[in-house]
DNA sequence: ATCGTGGGCGCG
DNA sequence: AAAGCGCGCCCACGAT
């Protein structure tokens, strides 16, 4: 934060034109002009290099495209529709905001219009006056909060829309030789002629050879199940693991050839050519795509990138990749939000689990995991299950927090992150069921089925503070990385990278509680530096001086390969 | 032909 | 080795 103060100006998109309007902290309007088409991103630039500017926008995907296509970075921005939906369902003050339809963002991808999409000024947006009115309604809400909760929260949405523009625009480097080699190596070469690769033609041979059935479709699930049941295998699935339960010739070939059938639809040679142009993947990220807050995608599939083409993941030449993720992030969100000192012991240094096995809880680090999953997932069947109840008793601060937010949700009710975004209120259907399973009469099946959603929408709220507040820390963790970059001076030697980010270090791809930074080879060190620092400023802003570790593992390389 | 749904599986 | 949270995408299949 610089001590110079934050001037605050609206944009609002018209037919040919952009509106900008200048107001103080009061929201009274200082100044307003009209800037054509070709000069907004010339203004733009000139405003952000005269001081700090908050660039009051309806949701970043209206503006940045064109200004990151001009060249044009800025720092701060307040989008109006994902703080909408924050601050419209907050339980955190007593007045939230009055939910506007106008303000709520359309489900059916904003990215790109459709062919017939009439793209004029009332449908791309609002008024100058809605603008302003809304950004008004939601300062009012933010100052309620006496703590800064939501002015950090909102903030860092903010933050995030920005990042995850920016982060489409930069793309993930991706080196589409190894990846073909990748596929080559696993799947069998391509034949010339089309159709499966080699090495799935001869698995799919050897498994109908073992089922007897010289024409079965592996990809027809009823088929395969059948030719099963009729070898003898029977599963009531064909999932991988209620196969590999089975002990038959056919069982291990169909494993293999599920893995690589996988692998080929899901980021085979059609992936390959579809997302990666320019040695780059350019995934679009949905910022607060998840109710919990955290992100989305839509295409590409880029949060399922498989682990065993990360090798593809490559820096440029004098170029590196930093990579950076936190080891059981949930768990140490938990832990401070609960202020349970205990579990926080059991969270210092490297590895969670193993401090939860020397608190004597459990005897080994695979108990561990499962009995902490378990606590933070609603776990009341099988291992898991049996194992958190030895956890209430060795971290009783942090087991009441979890379990009061599963109570609060069967009973219909809301519960937040630690920054203030709430849960949804269950449906009315639910409500319904609810309702009427304590009815008079209300037959046994009605209160069965009740009492099941109940402790469903339970696991999800118990599971929602948790969620939600490991990505408050992400976001912030990405804002702060995002700050420290820019300090950064442009790199000296590296080959430009791409027209935008030429010669600087930019965040790449980031993935609930990782990142990935593509920075010049020279700065490294600094980026490095600032990615942990980061991680140290997220902690402090949510839990104050708690003392609770969140390590990073990181490391500088040519590749994202483990 | 096109759409919605469920199984299955990748990621955290 | 599973079942307990949150996703997106591909495929086959049945309904339209």
């Amino acid at each position: 934060m610089t001590g110079q103060a934050e001037r605050r100006i609206a944009l609002i998109a018209a037919v040919d034109a952009t509106l900008a309007v200048e107001f103080d902290g009061d929201g009274a309007e200082l100044s307003r002009r009209w800037l054509p088409a070709g000069e907004l991103s010339g203004w733009v630039a000139a405003r952000e290099a005269e001081g700090p500017v908050r660039w009051v926008i309806r949701t970043a995907h209206d503006f940045l495209p064109q200004l990151l296509r001009d060249g044009v970075r800025v720092n701060r921005i307040h989008d109006l529709l994902l703080c909408h939906a924050v601050l419209r369902d907050t339980a955190a003050v007593p007045h939230p905001l009055p939910a506007s339809p106008s303000w709520v963002r359309r489900e059916p991808s904003d990215d790109a219009p459709a062919l017939f999409d009439v793209v004029d000024a009332e449908d791309s947006g609002a008024s100058a006056e809605d603008v302003l009115d809304q950004y008004r309604a939601q300062l009012r809400v933010i100052e309620e909060a006496e703590d800064g909760r939501l002015r950090l929260l909102c903030a860092a949405e903010s933050a995030g829309a920005l990042i995850a523009e920016e982060m489409h625009v930069a793309g993930v480097p991706w080196h589409a030789q190894t990846h073909d080699e990748i596929l080559t190596a696993t799947l069998g070469a391509r034949p010339p002629g089309g159709g499966p690769p080699r090495r799935m033609v001869e698995l799919a041979e050897e498994i109908r050879e073992h089922l007897g059935d010289r024409s079965l479709n592996l990809d027809s699930q009823p088929k395969l199940l059948r030719a099963l049941h009729r070898a003898g295998v029977l599963a009531e699935s064909t999932s991988k693991w209620e196969l590999a339960e089975y002990d038959h010739p056919a069982i291990a070939p169909l494993l293999e050839y599920k893995k690589l059938s996988r692998l080929l639809s899901a980021n085979g040679w059609a992936w390959l050519a579809e997302w990666v142009h320019g040695g780059r993947f350019r995934p679009t990220y949905v910022v607060g795509g998840v109710v919990t807050g955290r992100w989305a995608s839509s295409g590409g599939g880029a949060l399922q990138l498989p682990r065993a083409l990360r090798a593809a993941v490559r820096a440029d030449a004098g170029w590196k990749l930093i990579v950076a993720d936190v080891a059981q992030l949930e768990p140490r969100m938990l832990a401070a939000m609960a202020g349970d000192e205990a579990m926080a012991h059991a969270a210092r240094g490297r590895d969670l689990y193993a401090g939860v096995v020397e608190s004597g809880a459990v005897s080994t680090r695979e108990e561990a995991k499962y009995a902490v999953l378990g606590a933070m997932y609603g776990a009341t069947t099988g291992d898991s299950g049996r194992l958190v109840p030895r956890l209430r008793k060795v971290y009783p601060r942090a087991m009441a927090l979890v379990d009061d937010a599963a109570r609060a949700g069967e009973d219909g009710g809301v519960v937040s992150t630690r920054l203030g975004r709430s849960s949804p209120k269950p449906s009315a259907h639910w409500q319904q069921l609810q309702s009427r399973a304590t009815d008079a009469d209300a037959g046994e099946a009605d209160v069965a089925v009740a009492r099941r959603r109940a402790r469903d929408w339970g696991r999800f709220t118990r599971n929602f503070v948790v969620q939600g507040t490991a990505a408050e820390w992400s976001l912030i963790w990405l804002a702060e990385i995002r700050h420290r970059l820019q300090q950064l001076p442009d790199a000296a030697t590296a080959a430009p990278a791409s027209a935008l980010f030429a010669h600087r270090a930019h965040l790449a791809f980031f993935l609930h509680d990782e990142v990935i930074l593509h920075v010049p080879e020279e700065q490294a060190e600094a980026a490095a530096a600032a990615v942990r620092e980061a991680a140290a400023v997220a902690t402090r802003r949510l839990f104050g001086g708690f003392p609770i570790d969140v390590p990073l593992d990181l490391r500088i390389a040519e590749s994202a390969e483990k």
